[in-house]
DNA sequence: CTCTCCCCTGACGTGAGGGTCGAGTTGCGG
DNA sequence: CCGCAACTCGACCCTCACGTCAGGGGAGAG
């Protein structure tokens, strides 16, 4: 049974995000999400924060940015919510904007080819 | 000066296709597209097919099909042109073109989801 | 001839995970 | 308390589609 401190195992928290445990702790290896603590047999034991972590991390990864980029994001949103009049981290978050909305474009782009092509391969099928 | 033949050297093909040198000799390595002759000195020369070819792998490549898969498709649609009537090539276009629906979805999805996140962005730079 | 491109092969690196393994942990039922 | 199934651990190798680097060869201009 699991303490109903609301912490979670790794499992519990693969179920909750569609994530694979593999996933989860490869994040880990690079700075992404650490489990706000362990077990004494040393269980991974993740808090509700970190799950939201890890979902916004998911939300992102359409977007195409590297995991480092990502870790970046996700301390600078943070920073964001403390100092938010700080201008250097409006900038770094101006920067990260053009680069989603450079990447929906491409995205956009590859749906149309792709669309395209399913299109073709219809055309194929008579 | 390179000869009126139509033979292009593959530094001419990765300008005409956007791919890169490596790219392209990657996709001669795993059996996508052999250049249609060598010269003297061992240079790839490609022909109009063989840049169509790649093309066709370019437009491909959004679906996110594996190269093994795209080779298959490209003499699956080769034979086609051939054997129209044959019901085994059709099944398996057939099969294809679902991989391809199913592609367009997920990406149809990821762009969805990219964009909200943008959008997300945008909102935190008020 | 040299110079300057362009091209060659081969080997290793990368990014974001997936698979597998043997060993340790947890917690329930009896 | 013991057994046991389910869960988890770290460590390792595998994959895919290239990128990158090293060391060399070919083509044509001057």
């Amino acid at each position: 049974m699991v303490a109903r401190t609301g912490l979670l195992q790794i499992g519990q928290v693969a179920e909750r995000t569609g994530l694979s445990l593999r996933t989860i702790r490869f994040y880990e290896e690079n700075g992404l999400v650490r489990p706000t603590s362990r077990s004494g047999g040393g269980f991974r034991l993740y808090s509700d924060d970190d799950v939201a972590r890890l979902e916004v991390i998911k939300r992102m990864k359409p977007l195409g940015f590297r995991l480092e980029e990502m870790q970046e994001l996700l301390t600078l949103l943070a920073d964001l919510t403390e100092r938010p009049e700080d201008a250097a981290l409006t900038d770094r978050l101006r920067m990260f904007h053009e680069a989603a909305a450079a990447r929906v474009h491409a995205l956009r782009e590859q749906l149309d080819i792709a669309e395209r092509f399913a299109a073709d391969l219809a055309g194929r099928l008579d």
